[in-house]
DNA sequence: AATTCTTGATACCAATTGGTATCTAATTTA
DNA sequence: TAAATTAGATACCAATTGGTATCAAGAATT
């Protein structure tokens, strides 16, 4: 073999960062040629199509996020340090971004419409996720009394995420940290509320 | 004439809707003329070039945006009613949109990259009027004493801007309200919190 | 070493892209 | 009413798009 999964990867890790930056529809197959090295006939006989190719590339970012993420958190052992560990990813990830282009999960769910079904599928099912590693989160947070009980859980939940990608978005606009910090100055002050 | 005004105003319109919904890059020429039911030749007329239209359709998007936000802020006589106008400007936007495609801020936001500056500018200086809008409704209501007067102004006009727009991007991928209503529903409480 | 299978390069395809040159028809102006 | 201007349609352009058929070189198997 000239190593056929090596290449493979490669060519998943090139695009998932061109999808990111430029955005999937927008990203065409010779750039990403370009980015590899490698020749469409290459490209084709990895992946069946573009759009096939584009939901490889959205898993692996999510992929990234996610392990990154699920790490730290899973190092700390209560809930306050475990939100912080998550504020503390996004905060970070502003100097040393883990992917270019801003977070694939806001990228791609203002991209993917009804055009894009099965690219808009993968970015629904990331946001469930990511949903539900949070109320995790809470909810072992009051098993273990330090989250007050009568919390409604995906209301907070929804809160934090939401507040979080925004924040992402104002920055990357911006081009500056300067919202991202606030909002993460914000839902720390909201989980110290919620806390016991 | 055959109306010019009347064209060049539909011709915005329906490109403003196309750029909206498909994204401005994603929305070719030929999109808008199927739209409009016009040629190349008359939108080229009317515009000299795809940049060109692009940005005046963003613009009439804004306009669209603050006029409608504006008249019901300006309605209001109190902090709370005015934030509460704010509010119920997004809420109600999910059933009747003012505009298909979600929010033309952060729609631009997210496509417009270092390859679009024209856009990226625009779309940076509607979050800096929005910004500032939300800034003034704070400050009127702490000169008025019905603010706590050492709130940190650009702080909570951050926060809300950011919480508003994740919300809306995740309504809109998981293609119910839920998401907003809540994020709402926490702003409320927010601006009761910093209330006198 | 000979054969088979796999990997990736080359060359092509029709369709679409933004943009332009040209022309006709409608409307103002003189 | 004749001339000049303007609005918009038609027909084109080179470049790029996603995708495919073919082919040669590399690797694995016999």
């Amino acid at each position: 073999m000239r190593n056929a999964e090596a290449t493979r990867n490669r060519i998943i890790r090139e695009s998932a960062n061109l999808f990111n930056i430029q955005g999937y529809k927008l990203t065409s197959i010779s750039d990403i040629t370009k980015a590899t090295g490698l020749t469409k006939g290459a490209i084709y006989r990895h992946f069946e199509s573009k759009s096939d190719l584009e939901q490889h590339a959205f898993r692996s970012l999510g992929k990234l996020m996610f392990d990154e993420l699920g790490t730290s958190i899973r190092e700390a052992d209560s809930f306050e340090i475990k939100m912080e560990a998550m504020f503390e990813f996004f905060e970070t990830y502003m100097h040393k971004p883990l992917y270019k282009g801003g977070c694939p999960l806001l990228n791609a769910a203002v991209e993917s419409d009804d055009t894009n079904t099965a690219l808009r599928q993968q970015t629904f099912n990331m946001l469930a996720q990511l949903k539900s590693s949070v109320e995790k989160i809470i909810t072992n947070g009051i098993q273990n009394n330090q989250v007050k009980p009568h919390i409604d859980v995906p209301f907070y939940s929804t809160i934090i995420i939401a507040t979080l990608e925004g924040g992402i978005m104002m920055s990357k606009l911006e081009r500056t940290p300067d919202a991202i910090l606030k909002t993460i100055k914000h839902l720390r002050q909201l989980m110290q509320d919620i806390s016991i």
